[in-house]
This record gives structure tokens, sequence and C-alpha cells, in this order.
DNA sequence: AACGTAATTAACCAAATGGTTAATTCCAAA
DNA sequence: TTTGGAATTAACCATTTGGTTAATTACGTT
């Protein structure tokens, strides 16, 4: 592993656990197991290095979800492959929904102006949900309000999970199995919903 | 309003905005327009500061809801009012769910432990909701998966209000409309899902 | 008016932090 | 083997930041 790709991953692993403004530049270096100086040689600044994280990271959001959801015909079904691919990926980086969610609110949204997949929301979910509406396939809920209740059901436990953990008595294995179900039991709901 | 009301309610708005390590005594003393000495002679640290505020939002979070969710009788009633209640609680602290969920994530859970109404949780909301899906009133739902999922549905536009705001192309009249309808909207989600 | 306590301020301090620099080491090409 | 540019390091620097202190002011009580 080359010191650029060490940096950058204790870089990654620092910045999502404290934020920006908790992340120092010394943990970083220690973490990467390199000199402080490397840091500003390979990436200039605390912000630039931060920058080139974020934006990477903020394109794993919507990675190829748009792909798979694609595949499938009916919209419960899309819904239901973006719900599990989505958890998949949350749980290979359970600190980005945190993450992203802090950095955009400190920040203006700059930052994930260019890499937030409006085009394919709007042009692709909201049309295909609206169609299928129109076709009586699927109850008439209002597509936005539907789309950030899905998001935020899936992104919930990623967030609040301290508190969760705490509820459940601090039991690691009841939290696991816990996020475990959810993915069946949130496809459920939005049959339920989303169902004539 | 005492000096020590005007360092509260600048630190608050100044932890609520920033979070703990964005957030500067120096500002903090600027924005209460008092002199920096005060806030530790009002309050000994930054982290004692923190704290108190800390403790006094998180109390926030669940209010008097209690009590308004314990008048309705049937669980769908309850789950309604209490999708109200934290509706209006959002409205006037926005910033609320961003300031709890980066400080329980960056420091333990110890702060919130004891405030959390984790009894009232189980015994009373899961215990009511396990009493009707028994009775047949409700559909068989796990009542845990079933909480997170409406708390994650009433939280997430606050959280993601930078992201949703870019959505709508910046327009703010668009989501404010939408957040109004939110609630309507939500309670319509939650009979879908729960009406046998 | 004098006294004493609480409130307030300006100046100061030590530690931490992001960033720089000059010197040194590596290493591949000539 | 020499050489020149890239990589690496230790030491250093200026600024910021949380916190302290000694002195001053405000103010209610006797």
């Amino acid at each position: 592993m080359t010191t650029e790709e060490k940096i950058f991953l204790a870089a990654e692993n620092e910045f999502m656990e404290k934020g920006f403004d908790g992340t120092r530049m010394q943990a970083i270096a220690d973490r990467a197991g390199i000199n402080k100086a490397m840091l500003h040689y390979y990436f200039r600044s605390k912000d630039a290095l931060f920058e080139k994280i974020f934006q990477e990271k903020i394109k794993l959001i919507f990675p190829k979800i748009g792909e798979d959801v694609k595949k499938k015909k009916s919209f419960i079904e899309k819904v239901e492959v973006f719900i599990e691919t989505y958890y998949q990926l949350l749980s290979q980086y359970p600190f980005l929904p945190l993450f992203v969610i802090t950095t955009m609110n400190k920040k203006g949204n700059e930052h994930f102006a260019k890499n937030l997949p409006v085009d394919f929301f709007r042009d692709f979910f909201i049309a295909s949900m609206f169609e299928e509406i129109s076709q009586g396939k699927i109850k008439a809920v209002n597509p936005l309000q539907f789309a950030f209740s899905v998001l935020g059901m899936s992104v919930f436990p990623f967030l609040a999970r301290p508190a969760i953990l705490h509820v459940v008595n601090g039991n690691q294995e009841i939290f696991e199995e816990l996020m475990k179900g959810r993915v069946e039991e949130l496809k459920k709901y939005v049959r339920y919903i989303l169902t004539p």
C-alpha cells in the first residue's frame, strides 16, 4: 500500500468517526503510521484532504443502485431492491449516513450538489411512480414524501445506533438480529403502503 | 435577562448549529454579548456547559408526548398523536435531531442513558402494541422495528434538510409545503401499515 | 458613607493545532 | 557509480483555543 493510500484510508476513518472538527491531522498521521508532513505533501491541507474524501464517499450513497433498480419491472419491486442494496451498502459503511449528514449541515450544499443523482431521482424514480399510480397499480401517495420515508426508515438505525443499543440493554446480538430482520420488515411496510 | 440566561441561550444556539467541536467559547461570549470569562464563572468549563445544555435538550425529545399519547385509546390513534406532537416539537427545534445524534455518536451513551424513557417505550408503547396485535386490531408487525420506522420517517427531513432543499431546487416554499403535508402523509402510511 | 460580596473585565498563559521548511534519505535512470 | 528528482523526517512557527487571574466595578446591607 502506497503512502498516499495509507493516508487516504486513515483519514477516511478518522473523518468518518470524528467529523471534520473532531479530527486531528496528527491523529491521521499516527493512524497511517507516517509523518504528519506527508499529509500536506500529498494533499495540500486539511480542507483539501477532507474534500477529496467527502466527494468520494458521497458518490457511494447512490452507487449502482440505479442499475439494479432499473432491472425490476414493478415499482414495488424497484423499492424492494433499493432497500436491499442500500442496506448492504450501509452495513459496509455504517458511519456514512452520519458523516454525510453532519457535513452537509455544517458546510453548504456545494459539496454534494454535483453528486446527488437528482435527475435519476426525479426523472426516473418519481416518474415511474406517477405512472403506476395513474395505472392504479399502487396507491396514490406523494412520491417525494414516500421516497423520504423509505430513506428515513432505512437510515435511522445507522444514525441512532447508540440509542437503539441502549434500548436493548446494550445487547449487541439483539441489535444485529434487529438489523438483519429490518430489510424484510421494511419491504413489508412498503407493500402495505403501496399495494392498493 | 440575566447574564447566566444570556450565556445559556447563546451556548445553546452555538452548540446546536456547530456541534461541540465546532463551537468556540469566544463565539458563545460574543453571541451573548458578554466577556468570555463569564462563561467559566457561571459554568466551569466548556464540557460542563455543553453537558448542561445537552441534558436539558435531550429531555425535550420525549416531552409530554407520553401523556398526550396515553389519552388515546387505540394504538393507531396513539401513533398519530405521537407523530403530530413530535412534528411540532421538531419544528420548534429543527437542529435538535442532528444535535442529539451527533453527540450520542461521538460521546458514549452515558449522557442520555438516564433521560431516555426506555421504560415508557418498552412497558407502555410496545406492550400496548402487543396487546392490539393479539386482539387482531392491528397487523402483526415487529413493535421495535415499527417504532424505529416511525421515528426515522419523522426525523429524516430535519436531518437531510439541505439535501431535500437541493432536490426541490432550493425552493424554500416547496420545502415548507412538503413539511406541512408530511404529518398527514405519515399518518396515512401508519394506517396502511397497521390496519388489518 | 462605609463595607463586603458578587459580577465583570482585560490581560495573560500553556497547550494544541494546522501548516511550513530545510535537511536528509530513497531510488531509478544515465 | 553518479546524479537528480521524489519521498520522508524532525524541528519549527504562528495562530487559535480553553482556561486563569488579578484587578476593578456594581450594588445591596448596615
